[in-house]
DNA sequence: TTTAGTACCTTGCGATACAAGGTATCAAAA
DNA sequence: TTTTGATACCTTGTATCGCAAGGTACTAAA
């Protein structure tokens, strides 16, 4: 029941920050949904695939990000995802808001 | 657009520890409703009735929360929140979830 | 030609945040 | 003594969103 209840916090604080990993990773390096997703796993940010494409199609709509196709010699084809200058502005953006979130757990918990 | 973009991201990221900061914010003291949405909104952490009301209930079922009545000479009766010894525990959970995930971030956004 | 691996995407359910509206108490003004 | 304003509680309805589950399609190897 308790270990019930902190996964439950896990995965809503994982939540809350989603959005900005994503955009983190993509930062670094083009990725596909697949390779985002085992990324974002060795970071201890667990995502599944029902949660990742649609919030990658709201992220693309909302103009922060692009893609294009490359084949693959290993399966179907990939869609890799880059971040646009948009993008990155708002990636700014949740730097700082980050940061004042960070601060402000920092004093309530003092 | 891309203001409301940035308030939707912030406000997903103070859920994310909405919890948490309730929890802390009664670490200290023991408040009440009205209270606690005044301490948070001085945090910045914005958070509404119908938002806390059911939150505060949830917590309580969870045993995480007791509560009593307290008579208020400026108003009607005052329902006291306060930190179980479970509560307690669940916070130092928190904590560590919250560590962990703040060093996910600076590693990613590194 | 079937199986395994990789990659894409959608559907349906449940949880939950929030706007809005409602009830009750007390004190002071009209 | 009735009304108003301030304080405090709580619920309902809507919309969003995460996730489990299920589905399609391409490639290579058995």
């Amino acid at each position: 029941m308790t270990e019930n209840n902190i996964e439950n916090i896990k995965s809503q604080m994982r939540r809350g920050v989603l959005e900005y990993c994503i955009l983190s990773v993509l930062d670094k390096n083009d990725a596909y949904a697949s390779e985002l997703i085992n990324k974002l796993k060795d970071a201890h940010i667990i995502v599944v695939e029902g949660t990742l494409y649609p919030l990658l199609t709201r992220q693309k709509n909302q103009g922060l990000l692009a893609y294009r196709w490359e084949e693959s010699t290993q399966g179907p084809p990939r869609k890799y995802y880059t971040l646009t200058d948009k993008g990155r502005e708002v990636l700014q953006e949740m730097d700082k808001a980050w940061k004042e979130i960070v601060e402000t757990l920092d004093i309530l918990r003092k």
